[in-house]
DNA sequence: GTGGTCTAGACCACG
DNA sequence: GTGGTCTAGACCACC
């Protein structure tokens, strides 16, 4: 097994799974060309849903970050960077640092805080 | 008016609502004694049901930002240091910084990008 | 000034009010015959709306604990063992034991707080 | 049917559900990973709106009794000690202890009902 | 099927 | 005036 889903995580099971396997992407810890487990397989390891797992995997292939081949699995498709729009990205990190702020941290201690989790991510990481 | 909808933001209304106005106390834009407009008076500005509005206000009551004195209208409350979970605080970030580095975005790139958001947040700013 | 308000506290201001000073009468600090300060007097003190002071005197007088003359102010009464109904008095009672339990408390435990409470109760306490 | 409402109660409908549920749990009837109803069902049971259940769901859900998963129900989570503050718990019992008092209940009678309320939380009772 | 959100409108409780 | 609760009914997202 290389997912775990969070019981108190409040996004959908599915969004959970792929942005599971994004950051192992981005982790390069599923180099290019590696075969993800099967729709089936995951589903039976996590406890869910087939239909589940499949939306994940949908997504992932509709945001090129893997190749799906019918009846062939699906492959980590080579990366290329995305085009997407920079609000949207913006949006999510403004949140979550306004959240930092509320909880009384410095901005010191938040940009220490940021450079800590870009150097984690930039390193091939151990799973969990 | 002091805030405005995103028709393209996938959160619940009444949750842009009360992050909305967790920016604002944050930026400073709403200091401790601000009482906030009536439920019925955002509800009309917005052009949304008066329900919606008091489920924002409830939960910016449960998180101890505002205080809700029944006939009385709500108040922002005194800035207490909130006991939140590290780790809670940590998911969005690192949830944000993963889309960033998968958008091709470089370390010291997003580092930039954090500290202008953190200026932006730390003085009292325009609304918008 | 004799009683205080918790901002925290989600009981209505009148009830917080009235039941303020019945613990003060339970505790003794209110002898029967005690006058109590006027409507507008505690009213000016807390920095509430004079008609939440008198709502909560009323609940007194008609609770039997003052006695309300107009023009005269309200004094304390004769106190007589109220007729209660004991299902009444038992429901807060176990819903305040039933969150200690939930919240990990062992019955010892509890047995104890209530004791130390009891007797807190059945001594002439300071005000606070 | 696993709960009750009754009509002379002040408590709002959802409250009381809420309420009644975690009555149950901590009598153990319970156990976690038990499925709760869906919230049409107990709507439909106890002749309420549906709006009305999900309030009540979604507060044990953010007080941690439930865990809720969008389209998969609602299951009992597994029992950790809440994080409450001691004061926060404190104060109802106070105030029910003072009620007792004030009906004229000796501390030694107090106390003894105290003991046959926590005998049967600790029991697998009856459901009423 | 499940829960989540939103609307419209009613009535109550509080200050 | 304020916020709180509840209903009725709609539509959406998730599993």
């Amino acid at each position: 097994m290389f997912l775990t889903l969070q019981d108190n995580d409040k996004r959908p099971i599915y969004q959970q799974i792929a942005d599971g396997i994004k950051a192992l992407i981005a982790r390069g810890n599923l180099p290019e060309g590696t075969t993800l487990p099967s729709v089936r397989q995951v589903a039976a390891d996590l406890g869910i849903n087939l239909n589940t797992v499949a939306v994940a995997y949908r997504q992932l292939q509709e945001e090129g970050f893997v190749a799906v081949r019918h009846g062939a699995g699906a492959v980590i498709a080579p990366r290329t960077p995305r085009v997407v729009d920079p609000a949207e990205l913006l949006k999510p990190l403004r949140t979550a640092l306004t959240q930092l702020i509320l909880a009384g941290l410095s901005a010191p201690g938040i940009e220490e805080m940021v450079r800590q989790e870009l150097a984690l991510l930039q390193q091939k990481g151990d799973t969990r």
